[in-house]
DNA sequence: TTAAACCTGCGAGCTACTCACAGGTCAAGC
DNA sequence: GCTTGACCTGTGAGTAGCTCGCAGGTTTAA
């Protein structure tokens, strides 16, 4: 099996299996004519990539749990102890996320009932310099 | 006033800086030792810039942004144009979040009642093949 | 005056791909 | 046998937004 029959077995794309067998996470065979072959354990290999990917290990933790699993232990220690770390990550960006998207939205509302600054020497633009102030502060323009 | 000056009245890395000059999006002048010399209209430059990276503008954006306040003329047009991509792509990446943490925490449930598996030939690792059919399945490891 | 502390710009590296590209492979048609 | 064209290949470079390492310059206290 070549790279572009593997990517549509796994709804993936090619460059993605590219990428891994670049950074040594699959390690296929050459055939004659220096095209990466897969068998069926690359085949399974792979789908545990895809899963782990999807728990949101990054790839270095994925090679760490293949190398486990490589020296013929078991990997579950490994990935008990990778998973914690992810999660607080992955919790920390779901709340700064919440928090951006709470910021862009009350800047759009806010907006809507702005009207185009005209240029000033001193500022560059009041809707982001201004943010909230401007409606609350004066109620008019800063600079003026 | 100097790199290191700058970051700590913005609260920012000198690095974060360094790479705002490197990008172009700050131009500050060189003094004869080749080192750069931040002015007010760098430091006020710098604010509008980190604000507008935490409404969520990318820094191309940001650039765009200035080079039209740059032309004199208002910017209000292409921010309000800018912005409605970003809260797509921000909603988007929110929810895509969303479904990791979700995944992960039903993954270390599932997890904490599950024995760390044995390694055997056809799997990597039950927790992260099994997912929760390993679970209701068969009530068994999959292999024996 | 010299030693240490601090600071500098620049090159390279980070994640997880994605894209561009020159060239190889292969079946169909003449 | 030869050519055309579609399809596929690995490799190098590029993406965002910093962050780190480093060799060396500047400043200050002893
Ligand atoms: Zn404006
Ligand atoms: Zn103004
Ligand atoms: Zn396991
Ligand atoms: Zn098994």
């Amino acid at each position: 099996m070549k790279v572009a029959e593997l990517a549509r077995l796994e709804s993936v794309s090619a460059d993605t299996i590219r990428h891994y067998v670049r950074v040594g996470l699959l390690v296929p065979e050459k055939d004659g004519s220096g095209y990466h072959t897969f068998n069926r354990h690359d085949v399974s290999r792979l789908r545990f990539i895809l899963h782990a990917r999807d728990l949101g290990f990054t790839l270095e933790d994925i090679r760490l749990i293949l190398d486990e699993a490589g020296k013929g232990k078991s990997p579950c220690p490994v990935v008990r102890e990778l998973i914690e770390p992810r999660l607080c990550e992955a919790r920390k960006r779901l709340a700064d996320m919440q928090a951006l998207v709470e910021r862009m939205e009350s800047a759009v509302t806010l907006w809507s009932s702005l009207p185009d600054c005209e240029p000033c020497g001193d500022h560059i633009c009041h809707l982001i310099e201004g943010d909230s102030e401007q409606l609350f502060d004066k109620g008019g323009a800063c600079c003026e």
